[in-house]
RNA sequence: GGCGCAUUGGUGUAGUUGGUUAACACGCCGCCCUCUCAAGGCGGAGACCACGGGUUCGAGUCCCGUAUGCGCUACCA
């Protein structure tokens, strides 16, 4: 039998980068497993799914390449089979009809109102079997809802016995039935409830393997319930570990934000694998150890028993831009971003200097050598591609910021650099022809005779080439920018040296 | 309130059948390299394996209890 996996988001909002998680385990097992990796929609809260939010669920896939093997299932479409099931366990004698009136709850003290309802009665010594309309005979429950009588429908759970399920990373999990309440599987409007359309959804789609959050560890006892009332086969079951906020508590959008979001990694800047390998390394390692993994190599790695049971911190630091987000992820995308192939770097860059009107034509032809060799050359110490614009911008463009900082450090530092500097700049102009080690010999020439340091000169020509106290070896830069460029830039500093222009103190 | 799950350095994890100086990665610190910053190389700080009891010659690994966190407990998903 081929392994049928799917994912199950409802589409409230932005897809959570914990669901995304679980997307990713699924689509990993599918592969791993040679099997089927299938996308639902649990659209069924009409009330706050959103399209928009479908939408961004999909592209936020498609960005981390998870790509689903069938046509998208909408739970919604598959309400009258939901209250199919749920009228023929009422005929059964599985389930019943309960025309206790509908209680109001209030979303914000509903988990008081729940520890209080148990309180309550517990002092009153009833239990979850105390409905009485549990043994309502099946011909009064038919005359009441004959009259027009709402009702909810509930699984008539037995009084004795347990649910088991052996979790395949929790372990072997059962439920003694008295824990386990009668739940509702159509409210009195007639729609159904969670539990039973992912039962019936799952039975419909075949699905083998249920990969999900480890919140529904619990549910899934009421759910093995469906299952054998309807007389289906039990999938398996694996539950991961949830992502916790650095204080241990909930990640949410309310309280986190977007670092939680995943098209916030997008539009940040991540390389889609580098996310992605972060993000498997969440509840999950290698048996070896072994932490930057291929899309290949993590399937092949790929396998539940190494899930672990205990819960994982993203670690990211609020009202902190440096550590906005797990610094692990920062780290990870940096690697992926100096160590990939230059081939398959480049259409993201294409895409980043183009958002900033940095991207030329000639770059796919003429000078796509020359974008490749200023690339690989900028690359090695960055961490996002948005520093190809926002650092990397001096190499694309002519209008680009001075550190003041930078300014101060290697240019206001020495007065004799106004002279020096344009003077380097002739001597550069004679340079034939110019590449990095003619570059570096007319300057340490130049430093020589002048008498001053070759870092001097290093310095504040890469403050005013770059507009920066930092980058690649100064030689590089010299050679990646060109003769012209640098000449040109090497001159045109004069207002850096004036202290009544000065960027102030820094 | 009940039930369930979890607990190895700041974070992610390894440590699958009890015997290790408790390992790796990120982060942090230092040194080397050097024109800067990274990268890379080398080294360092940081964990009485939540706590308390057992079992055992021996426990991070097994058992019991406690604490803490989280989850579920809903005519939410």
């Amino acid at each position: 039998m081929t392994t049928r996996v799917r994912f199950a988001p409802s589409p409230t909002g932005y897809l959570h980068i914990g669901a995304a998680r679980s997307a990713l385990f699924n689509w990993l097992y599918a592969k791993k497993t040679g099997g089927k990796f299938l996308l639902r929609i649990e659209d069924t809260d009409l009330q706050r799914s959103t399209d928009e939010s479908t939408r961004s669920i999909i592209e936020g896939m498609e960005w981390l390449g998870l790509t689903y093997d069938e046509e998208i299932v909408f739970q919604s479409a598959n309400a009258d089979k939901h209250r199919a099931a749920a009228y023929k366990l009422l005929e059964e004698g599985k389930a019943y009809r309960d025309f206790t009136p509908k209680a109001e709850r209030n979303d914000a003290t509903i988990k008081q109102g729940i520890a209080d309802r148990a309180r309550a009665q517990s002092a009153e010594g009833t239990d979850h079997r105390s409905n009485p309309f549990r043994d309502l005979s099946p011909e009064e429950s038919q005359q009441r809802a004959d009259a027009g009588e709402p009702f909810a429908v509930r699984l008539k759970v037995a009084r004795d016995g347990k649910t088991h399920f052996a979790d395949q990373v929790y372990g072997p999990q059962e439920r003694d039935y008295s824990e386990i309440e009668d739940l509702v599987l159509l409210r009195s409007e007639g729609n159904p409830l969670y539990n039973l359309s992912v039962v019936i959804d799952d039975i419909e789609m075949g699905i083998t393997h249920v990969i999900r959050g480890q919140d529904h560890l619990t549910n899934t006892h009421k759910q093995v319930l469906i299952y054998e009332a309807l007389g289906a086969p039990v999938p398996e079951f694996a539950h991961l570990p949830l992502i916790l906020a650095p204080n241990k508590g909930k990640l949410s959008k309310r309280k986190h934000g977007e670092v939680v979001s995943l098209t916030t990694y997008r539009d940040r800047g991540f390389v889609p694998a580098a996310f992605r390998n972060f993000l498997a390394l969440l509840g999950w390692a290698p048996s070896d150890g072994k932490e930057v993994l291929s899309l290949d190599e993590l399937v092949q790695e790929f396998s539940l028993e190494h899930i672990h049971r205990s819960p994982a911190v993203f670690n990211f630091q609020e009202n902190d831009a440096r550590h906005w987000t797990d610094e692990k992820a920062l780290w990870m995308n940096s690697e992926y971003i100096r160590t990939m192939p230059l081939e398959e770097l480049l259409p993201m860059v294409k895409a980043e200097l183009r958002a900033n009107k940095l991207w030329r034509e000639e770059y796919d032809e003429d000078d796509r050598e020359w974008l490749l060799k200023a690339m690989d050359l900028i690359r090695q110490r960055f961490f996002t591609l948005k520093d190809f614009s926002g650092q990397g911008r001096a190499y694309f463009s002519d209008d680009f910021d001075f550190e003041p900082a930078a300014v101060n450090k290697n240019l206001r530092k020495d007065p004799n650099l106004q002279q020096l500097l344009p003077a380097l700049a002739d001597r550069f102009d004679e340079t034939d022809p110019f590449n990095a080690e003619t570059a570096e010999a007319t300057l340490r020439k130049f430093a020589e005779d002048n008498n001053v340091k070759a870092g001097l000169l290093i310095n504040g020509s890469r403050t005013m080439l770059t507009g920066q106290a930092v980058g690649p070896s100064m030689f590089e830069v010299f050679a990646i920018l060109g003769q012209k460029r640098s000449v040109e830039r090497l001159r045109s500093g004069v207002p850096w040296f004036d202290a009544a222009n000065a960027l102030g103190d820094v």
